[in-house]
RNA sequence: GAGCCGUUAGCUCAGUCGGUAGAGCAUCGGACUUUUAAUCCGAGGGUCGCAGGUUCGAUCCCUGCACGGCUCACCA
């Protein structure tokens, strides 16, 4: 005998006793339902009385004397079927009474209300689709280990409804911004995961080999670079729902594959872009909550546009002193940052110490949305410069509920600024920056024979719908998160 | 990468100031013709994360390791 725990063991000798009986329930192949389980709730009043075919999991059941009630799970709730006695022939009663819970099958029978008013099918037939060979978790308080939850999905979602809803609401959320931006003459393309060269984005790759053609590729860590190329080949608006790849720590707002919401479109600039994001947000938010507002921490959260527009630099030297506008090198900025409560800065670059700023002074302090906008040109390497002052960048990133939610600019079309820009990043590779850009010659090549000015937008989706569903983790959001094997 | 915390039955959790462990649900056997966290009677189920150390004796104390969580660092 197998060295299993006993409720296998015991699940395990009815599924070969079925088998040598010729009951194998992994011979069926199909079930003719009639109807979902919530539909019958939904739609008593023409079904009572009527018959009707219903499927899915057994997720409770308890047996009374000569009855026997089970709840059936499906894709769309549950349903109540009811096995009698009196109403079964005794070998399939009594093997209904052998069913156990997570066990799958078909009943039919008729629609009714019991004596306690719960809406039930009353079973003349069944028929056993699946065996569950190993007991599902506790019914009451579900599955709470954290691990477990994050490595068994599957086991997450079918016995935590709220896990569902979540997930669902994701499907939900990313349909209506298909829905928001194919209703405005965007159309949806799919660019290479697998780059020669990565770009769009500061941030480390993941690098892998094709074997054939003997070269390392990286996966994207953003498709930027490739959607703006297919704005020069006269896709005036185009967008992708991009799964991105960024090799960084894991986090409770970071995990090592994401998906953004990137959207181009040409002959418009990042002022544009922010009516755009309002309204992409605003229906993703729609579909979720069904609502423009929601609670988050227990801050209600109003969405209703327009939204706040708060200039970066002038913030921060509002709320800080500090002119981050009049700091040219790493060694200033140390000094000057210095005063702040940005803990240890000795090691810290500009770019760095502005980021830190950012979080502490304006991130950690947005609760309502706002496009905090004009970023510094040195650490916006793709966006056009402002033309009232050329160290700034056509730059916003909406922060709702203290979450930076994307990133979105003037798409910089000058192919010799680029250029430029590029040997910039260089510079900073060279000195140890391992996020910087590497120079990617056939993106400038595009650029030399014209972009239109164009405006971009990436919407992070894993955190929006965690602001959305106001959960403390963004892998809530995430179908299979990543964790270290096990 | 650093600090702190966690890991006990299938699940959710107690517990032992060091003497090899309990509950509820689940499982098994029995009763019950309207339950829905059903109820009642009875039973089985654990190398207490792994490896060392201290000790007459370790699930408990110590060390290391693994996995996870939180915070920080890093980043979007």
């Amino acid at each position: 005998m197998l060295d299993v725990p006993e409720q296998v063991a015991v699940r395990m000798a009815k599924l070969a006793r079925l088998q040598e009986e010729g009951r194998d329930p992994f011979r069926h192949t199909r079930y003719d339902r009639s109807h979902l389980a919530a539909e019958i709730a939904e739609r008593f009043d023409e079904l009572d009385g009527q018959m009707v075919r219903v499927c899915g999991r057994i997720m409770r059941m308890n047996e009374v004397g000569k009855l026997c009630f089970a709840d059936l799970v499906d894709g769309s709730g549950k349903i109540q079927a009811v096995a009698r006695a009196d109403h079964l022939p005794e070998a399939s009663f009594r093997q209904f009474m052998d069913l156990d819970l997570g066990d799958i099958v078909g009943i039919q029978g008729e629609v009714f209300r019991t004596r306690r008013g719960e809406i039930s099918v009353r079973i003349d037939e069944w028929v056993l689709l699946a065996k569950a060979l190993r007991p599902m978790p506790e019914k009451w308080h579900g599955l709470q280990d954290v691990e477990k939850r994050f490595r068994q999905r599957y086991l997450d979602l079918l016995a935590n409804p709220e896990v569902r809803e979540t997930l669902r609401k994701r499907s939900a959320m990313v349909a209506a911004g298909r829905r928001f931006l194919d209703e405005r003459g965007f159309i949806e393309v799919e660019t290479p995961v697998l780059q020669p060269l990565y770009g769009g984005a500061a941030a480390r790759p993941f690098t892998t080999h094709h074997n054939t053609l003997d070269i390392d590729l990286y996966l994207r860590i953003a498709p930027e670079l490739y959607l703006k190329r297919l704005v020069v080949g006269n896709l005036e608006r185009v967008y992708e729902v991009a799964r991105c790849f960024r090799n960084e720590g894991i986090s409770p707002r970071h995990n090592p594959e994401f998906t953004q919401i990137e959207a181009y479109w040409a002959y418009a600039n990042y002022e544009d872009v922010m009516g755009l994001t309002e309204g992409l947000i605003c229906a993703m938010a729609e579909a979720v909550n069904g609502s423009l507002t929601f609670v988050r921490n227990g801050v209600e959260i109003d969405l209703t546009p327009p939204w706040r527009r708060l200039p970066l630099l002038e913030a921060l030297k509002e709320e800080t002193g500090v002119d981050f506008a009049s700091l040219q090198t790493d060694e200033e900025a140390r000094e000057a940052c210095g005063g702040l409560a940005l803990g240890d800065v000795s090691e810290a670059t500009l770019a760095q110490l502005l980021d830190r700023a950012f979080d502490h002074y304006i991130q950690e302090r947005t609760d309502q949305p706002t496009f905090v906008t004009d970023y510094p040109v040195a650490i916006s390497p793709l966006a056009k410069r402002c033309n009232h002052d050329p160290t700034l960048a056509q730059r916003f990133e909406p922060v709702i509920a203290r979450e930076e939610l994307g990133n979105a600019f003037s798409e910089l079309n000058d192919p010799l600024d680029q250029r430029r820009r590029f040997e910039e990043q260089a510079v900073a590779r060279q000195a140890g920056d391992e996020e910087a850009h590497p120079l990617d010659e056939d993106f400038i090549r595009a650029l030399e024979y014209g972009l239109p000015p164009t405006g971009g937008l990436g919407v992070g989706i894993d955190r929006l719908l965690m602001i959305l569903r106001d959960t403390d983790n963004l892998r809530e959001t995430i179908y299979f998160p990543l964790l270290r094997p096990e």
